[in-house]
RNA sequence: GCGGCUAUAGUUCAGUGGCAGAACGCCGCUCUGUGGCAGCGGAUGUCGUGGGUUCGACCCCCACUGGCCGCCCCA
């Protein structure tokens, strides 16, 4: 026998059980932007490898080692935008979604409107990591921009409160419990190059007495030494220079007003100087959501900051900008953590059932019985039809397990019209006439009626 | 990419160098127009894949693949 094939690694199937969370978490996510003022965008799954080496920057770990990246095939016949002499092409599998979204707003001009964009994504991302709990290669994000032309108002920290105080609404609207906001200002993209070697330099006396690991960032990147988890570095580290001493006064300025503003709406917010962010176009605020229900290690949830640069890096005007990416697999798998404590305490298990099931008691009965649900379907029911060859007793087994309703269907009720209808909450049974059926079995929702139907 | 742990029935897991096991679930019967309960019976399977050691390997060794955990890093 041939081996079976298998999704492959770090991808998987979403199955049925679990596509409803995932669609709540989606719809509760349009709708709650919409109010905001956001609308969708659709950006390709595909990008040149260029995109990511320019906007993410070629150092991070992202584009130096996580890519999927290929040189797509030379175009033989030479015509079209490439010229005749177009070579083959280096293209990526989008690892972030940010890149891409101001790459469209640089394509589509939207800088020329004046008018503040504000842009949302649900999609795929790929990363070509090593698989664990919360981390995989094709993940997905849910993801806003807001960007535009200083004059637009992009710049205002106005904006920036409003992506938290957004995103903190989202999390509380899901239920999820126990978030944290973590937040910092890295400053400008000036701020951040001076830090990098005042760090360094601070970081070269008590080197000796740091973690091996911590020994090694030293050198090559300084600032993850900020975000050591070892102990007995914790003392030394305190000691450091903070960034937030070292940034310009425009941007703690800045970062004041957002604060305020977090005040005003009641947001609460935990400062952390050392949130080092990986992606290079990060500049002033940058936050992270973590929890600690369901995700091990990987504890953020989501993670955003402002890119004031990164239109110009990519070719574009200057505009300004912030944007957040929400880890959808990492949020899931929390709001799965939750319920499963929440089925412990409360004991009521969770389970979305259909209205009926319509149970032919002979085979002679499934035509009538298919009919019957396509009647009771278009009346907005959701049915499922047995079939006449299943004993009585299986057929009510299987019944049970999916629906609220038992529709029986034998020779006496395709004779007279009226059906036999029990609910098998209350164990009642009641005869039904045809015309009052869909209406009858409407009746009490379903229990899993929290989620999008 | 590196390190550790791990892979047995649909699921959760036992197991021993010498016949492959339990629980739950599934199927059947008791029970042919009334489910949940109970009793009885049944099938669970290339013991992850490929090599090696051995008279004999699910067990020991090696490689590969997947999963989990840690590192790195990130959502």
């Amino acid at each position: 026998m041939r081996a079976a094939l298998k999704a492959v690694r770090g991808t998987r199937d979403l199955l049925p059980d679990q596509t409803p969370l995932w669609n709540n978490v989606e719809t509760t996510a349009r709708n709650l932007f919409a109010r905001y003022g956001f609308g969708e965008i659709r950006t390709p799954v595909l990008e040149a490898t260029e995109l990511f080496a320019r906007g993410v920057g070629e150092e991070t770990d992202i584009v130096s080692k996580e890519m999927f990246t290929w040189e797509d095939r030379a175009r033989a016949g030479g015509e079209g935008v490439h010229g005749p002499e177009s070579k083959a092409q280096s293209l990526t599998l989008r690892p972030e979604n940010t890149a891409g979204v101001v790459r469209a707003y640089i394509e589509h001009q939207m800088a020329h409107s004046g008018a503040l964009q504000k842009l949302y994504y649900i999609g795929p991302q790929f990363r070509r990591e090593r698989p664990q709990r919360g981390r995989y290669r094709q993940f997905w994000q849910i993801g806003a921009e807001v960007i535009g032309p200083p004059s637009s108002g992009s710049e205002s920290p106005l904006r920036d409160a409003e992506i938290l105080e957004m995103l903190a609404g989202f999390l509380d609207k899901l239920g999820v419990r126990g978030w944290r906001l973590e937040l910092s200002s890295v400053g400008s993209y000036q701020d951040r190059v001076r830090y990098n070697e005042i760090l360094r330099a601070a970081l070269q006396p008590i080197r000796s007495r740091l973690c091996g690991d911590c020994q090694r960032r030293a050198e090559t990147n300084p600032l993850r030494v900020l975000d050591c988890k070892v102990p007995d570095d914790q003392a030394l580290i305190g000691a450091l220079p903070q960034i937030s001493d070292h940034i310009s006064a425009d941007s703690q300025t800045h970062f004041s007003a957002v604060r305020a503003a977090l005040e005003a709406c009641g947001v609460p917010y935990t400062l952390n100087p050392r949130l080092v962010r990986g992606l290079d176009y990060y500049t002033r605020t940058t936050f992270e959501f973590t929890v600690s229900t369901g995700l091990g290690t990987q504890n953020a949830l989501l993670g955003g900051g402002r890119y004031d640069g990164l239109s110009e890096m990519l070719g574009g005007p200057r505009s300004p900008g912030i944007g957040f990416a929400i880890g959808e697999d990492r949020l899931i798998l929390t709001l799965q953590a939750q319920q499963e404590e929440d089925a412990r305490a409360s004991g009521a298990p969770p389970g979305e059932l259909l209205d009926a099931y319509i149970a032919p008691l002979t085979p002679a009965q499934n035509a009538t019985a298919l009919a019957l649900a396509r009647e009771l379907r278009c009346a907005g029911l959701r049915i499922e039809v047995g079939d006449g060859s299943f004993k009585l007793r299986k057929s009510f087994e299987i019944a049970d397990s999916l629906a609220r309703h038992i529709v029986l269907l034998g020779e006496d009720e395709a004779g007279s019209g009226v059906f036999t209808v029990k609910a098998f909450a209350s164990g009642e049974q009641t005869k039904i006439p045809r015309a009052r059926l869909a209406e009858a079995l409407h009746g009490v929702q379903s229990r899993g009626s929290n989620f999008v139907q």
